[in-house]
DNA sequence: CGCATGCTTGACTGAACTCAAAGTCCGTGG
DNA sequence: CCACGGACTTTGAGTTCAGTCAAGCATGCG
């Protein structure tokens, strides 16, 4: 699980220029910007002066919470690589799980406007992130902002992501829900690089069935059923997709 | 339903200074940064150095398209008055409604990671917007961007919003969505000046049943228990809620 | 090996959807 | 001024689908 991100970053090639750095870095607990870049797949147009900045990592074990409701915001966080669950807590008790992280993805920008984290994030497995730290963000003159702006970018794609989920949410039926679930996850893991048809989901029944608003009953039974029809195999969570069309078919 | 803005900003005094600009403006086709900044309710730390810069208006007729899906991202909006709905057209033709802005709130803040708007936006009344051009968005060394900063911040609010509105569709009774959705509007109503406890809806039922993921139908049922119960008077789009803490009680 | 956790499956129930019809409000045009 | 048409809303009846409760089955960990 670990390393998996240097294989999928030379099958990808980044319209970037490209420089040397495909090499797994020996120094794992800093990144320079252009890898900050690159894993958000930001490629402005002018190329960026770096100024030597190293963002700094930090490694979340599987179980361990990364980001905590009312936190004070100190900085975003890119996923590196892993997987985590954002989830919010109501007063009530119960939880609602909005958004499964996993690399290239931004984390931590629902801290901006309070000031303090909004929600909760968790690893599903071992995690990597990288922090890019409030004190840099709001730094005037940084390389022209460059980072401010990446940011930005970034949020503004996080926005559109969590439309994606919402939409989820929306459909009627709950077989179409779980086969749209299983072909974004089947087209962010081709975007990792990994197998768009044959994937090992990293959250539960009881996660997956929380984030599309339906019982985790539900869940197994649709894929069950999904299963049955043979567009996919399932096996815990060992997932094999035989056919993208026929579930494309079943989202209505 | 032209100038509330009037009453409302004399009702409600921001802890910025305050600069004398009470008075309802003589002019209405431009704002100050100063004005901008109040309706977002941003209140940096720091004195702006204001550099003068106008914001442009643009008025829209109740029925008419803000914005539209494709269309070239040219800068972000912030609506001065009005109400407007924000929905995405999926392949299959059906519609999806994100939200609805009012006054304060920001509009076009999914363009900026694609380059064009990724939802459309109609006015459901009269509405007036105030533009921030993206070439104002994006000029380096503008009052030590903070502009910039300002999106920014709105941005992450809108994400927090928008996870509010998310957070509607995930509970299971009909009812308890229905009188969430009205105590947030009444919330939002009373944050814009006007009364908490006495509104009129902008939009359709089928709208509502559309944006909280259920049917025209069961919201128009849901609305008439409600009142049946003594909790709310429903006539038309004309809300009277008679207890917030029985509303409360039903969002379970 | 035994327990805990997560997953699957079944039977039943209830809530929301669908289809349908009637009532209300509003603007338009005669 | 009133009649008409269209859009919106409400209400009803029947059906479907997902939730609930419960039991059994795998898997993995101690």
């Amino acid at each position: 699980m670990m390393n998996l991100q240097v294989e999928s970053s030379s099958a990808r090639l980044p319209p970037s220029l490209m420089k040397p750095a495909m090499k797994p870095e020996r120094d794992d607990r800093w990144s320079s910007m252009q890898e900050v870049m690159d894993l958000l797949r930001f490629y402005p147009l002018d190329d960026v002066m770096s100024d030597g900045y190293k963002f700094p990592h930090r490694r979340i074990k599987a179980g361990q919470s990364a980001l905590h409701m009312g936190q004070p915001f100190d900085g975003l966080y890119v996923v590196r690589f892993g997987a985590l669950k954002t989830s919010i807590t109501y007063a009530t008790g119960d939880e609602h799980v909005i958004a499964f992280p996993m690399k290239g993805d931004l984390l931590g920008f629902d801290g901006v406007c309070e000031n303090q984290y909004l929600s909760d994030v968790v690893a599903l497995k071992d995690s990597d992130l990288i922090k890019i730290p409030s004190s840099v963000l709001f730094t005037p003159g940084r390389a022209c902002n460059e980072i401010e702006r990446m940011a930005y970018w970034a949020m503004s794609r996080e926005i559109v992501h969590e439309q994606t989920a919402y939409s989820l949410s929306h459909q009627a039926k709950s077989e179409a829900r779980v086969a749209r679930f299983l072909r974004i996850q089947s087209e962010r893991f081709a975007d990792m690089g990994y197998s768009a048809n044959r994937f090992t989901l990293p959250m539960s029944r009881r996660d997956i069935g929380n984030y599309l608003s339906i019982t985790m009953e539900t869940v197994s039974r649709a894929f069950s059923v999904l299963d049955e029809l043979g567009v996919i195999s399932v096996v815990r969570r060992e997932i094999e997709i035989h056919s993208q069309d026929a579930l494309r078919e079943i989202e209505g």
